[in-house]
DNA sequence: TTTCCTGCAAAAACTTTGCACTCAC
DNA sequence: GTGAGTGCAAAGTTTTTGCAGGAAA
C-alpha cells in the first residue's frame, strides 16, 4: 500500500476548511485559501518551514507570512484536515488527514524514508486492548523504526538530508 | 498491564551506562553518575526540564548543570537506557528503556493519563507487514489517543496539568 | 462597522555550543 | 599528563505573540 489512492470525498479540502471556519465563526481569507490550496496541492509530508519556503518562492503575489502559516497549520489540525505524523529534525511533520485513508508508517532511520501501510488486524487488536481498559480510541499512531529495504542492502550509503527541499 | 513489573536485569542501569561509556571510550563522571541514578530512581516519565528541576532542588551538592543534563539525556538514549515516549507541551518525554519490558501507550487527551500495555499479536503483525516491504524493524511506537475510562464517564471534569511536577 | 486577520518585529521556549577550567583515566 | 567533561553564558531553532493597519461579513 505504498501507492495509496485518495479516498473519494464529498467536498474538497478548501470546502471542508470553509465549513470548519463557518462553524467556528471564523473567516475564509485570501491567505487561508492560499495555504489550504498549497497544502493539498500534493500529498507530500511537510513541516512548517517547508510550507513557508513553498509559499515564499511564489512570485504570483501569493506570499503568506510566517506567522500566518503557523497559525493556519494549527487551524488545519483543529479542522482535522491535517495531522502530525512524526518529528523530524526538531520539527513537527504533517500529512493530510482529510481525503486520505488511515495508515501507519515504517520510518527508515538511515535515509528517512516514510513508507505507508495499513493493517486492519492491528487496528482491531488495538481496539480490543483499549476496550479492556475502558479506553475509547479516537485515533492512533503507529510507527516502526528501523532500516528500509534499500538501506538494509546498502548499509554504507550516507543518509540524505530530506529537510532541505 | 497497567502495573508492570520491572524485568529482572543482570546489571543496574548505572552499570549498564558505565559499560556503554567504556565501549565508547568515554568517562563515568560524577555528573553522569548522579544523572543516571536520578533518572532510574523512579519509573516516572520525565522531560529534560523536570530532570533539571529534580537535580536543582538537591541541596546535597549533587547539582548538575542544564547543559550537562541535556548532553547526558542524549547519551542515555544512545546507550538505550531511556527512549522518547512522546511529545508533551512541546517537550520530548522520556521513559526507561533498560530493565523495563517493551510496551505501548493509551494516551488520554483529556487528563493526559498514560496507560501502558503490551500485545504480542500486534508486534507480530507489524513484523509481518514490515517483512513485506523488506523493512527491518528495530523498534516501534504505538500510541492510541482518546478518552480514558474516567474521562469517558465524567466528561465535564477539567483536564489536569501534568507538566508541572 | 465591527470583529477578525495579517504582517512585522520582538519575545518566548527549548536546546545546543564555544570556551576556559577541571577531572577521570 | 592529556584528552574528555563541565558550567556558564551566549547563540541557535522553532514557534508564539503584541500591535497597528487592513479586510471579511
Amino acid at each position: 500500500m505504498s501507492e495509496l489512492e485518495a479516498v473519494s470525498v464529498a467536498v474538497s479540502p478548501s470546502e471542508k476548511y470553509r465549513e470548519y471556519l463557518a462553524t467556528q465563526r471564523l473567516r475564509m481569507t485570501r491567505e487561508r485559501a492560499i495555504i489550504v490550496e498549497e497544502v493539498f496541492a500534493t500529498h507530500e509530508h511537510f513541516d512548517a518551514e517547508q510550507l513557508i519556503q513553498r509559499l515564499n518562492l511564489r512570485q504570483d503575489g501569493k506570499r503568506v507570512s510566517r506567522s500566518t502559516i503557523y497559525r493556519s497549520i494549527k487551524q488545519l489540525e483543529d479542522a482535522r484536515l491535517i495531522r502530525k505524523v512524526a518529528r523530524q529534525d526538531d520539527r513537527d511533520l504533517y500529512e493530510h488527514d482529510y481525503g486520505y485513508p488511515q495508515h501507519d508508517h515504517l520510518i527508515c532511520k538511515k535515509c528517512g524514508e516514510l513508507t505507508e501501510f495499513d493493517n486492519d488486524k492491528i487496528s482491531e487488536l488495538l481496539e480490543e486492548v483499549a476496550r479492556g481498559f475502558g479506553f475509547r480510541i479516537e485515533g492512533h499512531r503507529l510507527e516502526a523504526h528501523g532500516l528500509c529495504d534499500k538501506c538494509c542492502r546498502r548499509p554504507r550509503e550516507r543518509p540524505k538530508k530530506l529537510n532541505l527541499i
